[in-house]
DNA sequence: CTAATACTTGACTATTTTACTTGGTTAGTT
DNA sequence: AACTAACCAAGTAAAATAGTCAAGTATTAG
């Protein structure tokens, strides 16, 4: 278990990919603006969350990305291995008797603490964190940073 | 909050001077020699354990690292703390507004799930760890990594 | 169909962090 | 005095992080 900016970006991410499921698919580029982090490396860090069937990609006009599966299927444990991915944890790489056992008691004991804060983190979902009033209040009213940036773009056929 | 490498071999370093507390210091080259990490990256480490006042050192012959205060008060989340640092966690640096409120919203998310986080492993102590019977066992024997390298090294007074 | 949109992929770069190295100094023991 | 082990201060190689650039492909509006 590792938890990195990394892992934070990508857990971020996908909290404003919940909060706007209904709203249809959310492009990496709104949430660039949002957040504040590049479009290419969220493309990158995407492209691990699709593989891990966390998210999907809707192409085309309109698309972008959403959920892919319902909120309360998503934990942060899942979004945070999906993209850092090292969850090695000093298993005593091929040696199993590391060091005439008193090397393996303290790797045996990390792990203990290791696989205990990923069921912390496996137990707490995406849909927790959008059934919080403030979250309920934001996502309901029209003026969300997707519609916002879609209005600053509107379809050429009405605009010339 | 922030979870790498890094911490892990402070928190199993950690671990190791609370196995062996009431066997005297335990010096960084055994840490080194046992858990397989460079004796100049631990002092790095230690350094930082030591401003927490997490350990405390012991200089000369027979010296080497103590516990800076009882197991019991000494929590994972304090040793990652200590050598890691970094827990801005996107404390929305500067701009309390950032994108007219849907961007501080994903952080303010984020925060709680860090303070949840920081709470759960504070919640955790070396106490609990060293309370374990497998852990009493290995300790209780003579024969600990500590007296083993010890005994490599006699006292010269009586070798000479 | 065509063209715009937006995802997808891959390779490449700069920065930061990690982990280690080297070479010392200082305090305490024998 | 000699030895031990903590302490300190650069400096460095390797890896991870974060970002860039460029060329694709699938989808849909027109």
């Amino acid at each position: 278990m590792k938890l990195s900016t990394k892992g934070r970006y990508a857990v971020t991410a996908m909290m404003d990919l919940a909060i706007h499921d209904r709203d249809g698919p959310v492009t990496l580029a709104d949430i660039s603006n949002c957040q504040g982090i590049s479009l290419s490396y969220l493309e990158q860090l995407f492209a691990r969350l699709r593989q891990s069937n966390l998210v999907e990609g809707v192409r085309g006009p309109g698309g972008g990305y959403r959920l892919g599966k319902p909120a309360s299927q998503i934990s942060v444990a899942d979004i945070v291995v999906a993209v850092d991915e090292s969850l090695d944890s000093t298993r005593c790489k091929g040696n199993k008797d590391c060091d005439n056992g008193e090397r393996c008691l303290t790797h045996k004991l990390w792990n203990d603490l290791s696989e205990r804060l990923y069921e912390f983190l496996d137990g707490i979902t995406l849909a927790e964190f959008i059934s919080q009033p403030e979250v309920r209040k934001i996502s309901q009213r029209q003026d969300t940073t997707a519609s916002r940036i879609a209005n600053m773009f509107p379809p050429r056929s009405k605009a010339s």
